[in-house]
DNA sequence: ACAGAAACATACTGATCGGTATGTTGTCAA
DNA sequence: TTGACAACATACCGATCAGTATGTTTCTGT
C-alpha cells in the first residue's frame, strides 16, 4: 500500500510535541512541568499528547532518544574522519560543544533525566527504558574514550586516569548548558568564538602539546 | 542562664529537615519531591517541615543558603591565604572539588535550582529571594575570578575570554556531580585523587606552566 | 506545681496533575 | 455519499500535593 513514501519525510506534528516537551522540561524540570503546560507550549491540549504518546515518562523517553540521537550525530563526521587524535578530538568536541549551546532544551532535559536516575531512584519512569538509554550514553563517552585512548597511545595526549579525563573532559564542553544563554547578542560567532575557547581548554587539559606553545593572544 | 553555651552548637532539628530536603530534592527534584517524601526521609510528617519553614520554596531556599554557606567556608581558607595566584587557586579548587564530591546532596540540590531560574520561569518561588541567592553565587565566582586575573596578571595563567574560562574552570571542578557516585571503592584516597587530578587538568586548562615541564618562577 | 510555649503529629481541604473516556472535525478511499 | 480512520479537543476521574487548622506531648521558666 505505502510503497510511496519510503523517504518522504515531513515535519511530522511528534516533532513538535517533543521541542514543546523539551522546552518544558528544560524551563521547570521533569516533576515540575505538568503535562498541560507542554500542551500550552504549543496551543493544544493533553489530546495531542496522548495521541503520540501513552504516558509522561514515554513522552521524556521520547525526548531523551531524540537529544541522544542528535548528539551522536553531530560528533559522527569529525569521529569517522581519519585525522590524528588531536585534530579529531577537536572536530568532535567543537561540534559538541556548539551544539549544547544551540539545543540547550534537548540537551538539558537529557542530562536532568541522566542526572536525576544516576542520584538513585528510577522514580520517574521504567527500569528497561532507562537502561538502555544509559547504554547509549555510555556508547556515547566510548566514541570520545576512543579518541582519548589513540592520542594517549601516540604520545599526543598526557593525562592522568582516563575515566576521570574523560568525564572533566565532556563536563567542560557542557558547560554551557548551565551560564549560557542565547541573549541579546547571541551571533553565531559568539558561539562559535566559545566553543573555540572551551575546546582550547580542553586539549590544554588533556596535555596536548600545543603547536603554537609559546603563542600569546 | 544560657551564659555556659556560646559556642555550643547541638545538632539542630532543622539541621535534620534540610538535610533530608537536600537528599530528596537531589534524588527526585524539587518539583517530583514532594513534602510527605521530605518527612518520611527523617521519619517524621509535614507538621515537623512546617513548624520550621512557611512554604515548599522557602525550605528550598533554606536548603540553597546552607549549600552556598559551605561552598564559602570551604574555598575562604585558600582564598585568604597569601600564596601565589597559582597555589592560591589550586587549593581552592582542590577543596571545592573534594567538597562537591561529599556534599552532593546540598551542591545538586543548589545546582539544580540555579540551573532553572536560569533558564527561564521563577515558577518555583519568589524574586526577592531568588536574586540575592544569584547575588551570593555572584561573589563566590567572583573570588575565583579574582584569582585567576591576579594570575593572568602576573604571567602565570594564560588563557582567552576570563569569563568563559571562569564559568569552564567552575564547571570542571564541578564535574564529579554528575557521574561519581560514592560506591563501594569510595575511600577518601579515592576522592583526593580525583580532585587531585581535576585541579591539575583545570590548571593546565588555564594555561599554567606545569612545574614539571617548566620550573617554577 | 503549673502556665505557656515549643515541637511536633493528625486530620483535613482545595487545587492540580496524570491518565482515560468520549466527542468532534478533517481526510481520503471506494 | 459514505464510512472509516486519523488527529485532535473536551470532559471527567482518582490520586497526589502544598498548605492549614487543630490536636497532643514535652519542655521551660517561675
Amino acid at each position: 500500500m505505502n510503497l510511496q513514501e519510503p523517504i518522504k519525510e515531513t515535519k511530522a506534528p511528534p516533532e513538535q510535541v517533543l521541542d514543546a516537551a523539551a522546552a518544558c522540561f528544560m524551563e521547570k524540570g521533569y516533576g515540575g512541568a505538568s503535562l498541560d503546560d507542554v500542551a500550552r507550549h504549543m496551543g493544544a491540549t493533553k489530546g495531542r499528547i496522548y495521541h503520540y504518546f501513552s504516558s509522561k515518562s514515554d513522552l521524556m523517553h521520547a525526548v531523551r532518544k531524540r537529544a541522544m540521537e542528535l548528539n551522536f550525530a553531530v560528533i559522527r563526521p569529525g569521529f569517522d574522519s581519519d585525522l590524528p587524535p588531536v585534530e579529531k578530538f577537536r572536530a568532535m568536541a567543537h561540534a559538541h560543544a556548539l551544539h549544547m549551546m544551540e539545543r540547550q532544551d534537548y540537551q538539558t532535559a537529557l542530562f536532568d533525566s541522566l542526572h536525576l536516575h544516576m542520584t538513585r531512584g528510577t522514580s520517574t519512569g521504567q527500569d528497561a527504558l532507562v537502561d538502555d538509554f544509559i547504554t547509549d550514553r555510555r556508547a556515547f563517552e566510548d566514541m570520545f574514550r576512543e579518541v582519548l585512548l589513540a592520542g594517549q597511545a601516540s604520545g599526543e595526549f598526557a593525562f592522568g586516569t582516563l575515566s576521570y579525563a574523560l568525564h572533566t573532559i565532556l563536563a567542560t564542553l557542557n558547560s554551557t548548558l548551565y551560564w549560557y544563554s542565547p541573549r541579546n547578542g547571541d551571533t553565531p560567532e559568539i558561539r562559535q568564538q566559545i566553543a573555540d575557547e572551551q575546546v582550547a581548554m580542553a586539549l590544554r587539559a588533556l596535555g596536548a602539546m600545543d603547536p603554537m606553545t609559546k603563542d600569546k593572544t
